[in-house]
DNA sequence: GCCAACGTTGGC
DNA sequence: GCCAACGTTGGC
């Protein structure tokens, strides 16, 4: 039996690591959620999901990608390595606050940036378009990943 | 437990 | 660079 697959939309700053470094390096331990909500959502994650990949902080914002969850949730390695910006004394190995999964990617999308993914009706309740928001990893309905897969196909 | 101060995110 | 929104921290 096939497990169901969920969706996911995940942000990445572009000038940092965008969807073009992903395709150059194949895999890649998404590193550096110090959210717990965003941490929260990682965990629930499964070998398999699928993901927009989704450029913040850019000129312009929007989708970039999809990207496939290759690896289950696992400690993210840069929280024990003191010369990391993502360093937390806090967590310690038999106890680690965050989790990271491994992505490779899967289609590249044409760009939809921020503003066309307004305008598409399946997401006026889609959280990444909410108000204030600034949550970088969020679960995506069926519809809401289609909407933007199609915008982008 | 409250809340002010501060830091970060992310669009513009 | 600005600033609104939000999360976290720490004094009390």
């Amino acid at each position: 039996m096939v497990g169901l697959v969920a969706y996911w939309l995940m942000k990445s700053e572009p000038d940092v690591f965008g969807y073009e470094d992903l395709v150059r390096v194949k895999r890649e331990g998404w590193d550096g959620v110090r959210n717990y909500q965003a941490r929260n959502f990682i965990r629930q994650m499964s070998k398999g999901d699928l993901a927009i990949f989704y450029h913040s902080n850019a000129t312009p914002p929007g989708a970039a990608g999809i990207c496939r969850i290759v690896s289950r949730p696992e400690p993210d390695p840069t929280q024990f390595d003191p010369t990391s910006k993502y360093y937390d004394p806090k967590s310690t190995a038999a106890e680690p606050r965050w989790d990271w999964v491994v992505v490779a990617p899967k289609k590249r999308l044409n760009f939809v940036p921020l503003d066309t993914l307004r305008e598409i009706p399946e997401l006026v309740d889609c959280r990444l378009l909410a108000k204030g928001n600034r949550l970088s990893v969020m679960p995506l309905t069926d519809a809401e990943f289609d909407a933007i897969v199609d915008a982008g196909s």
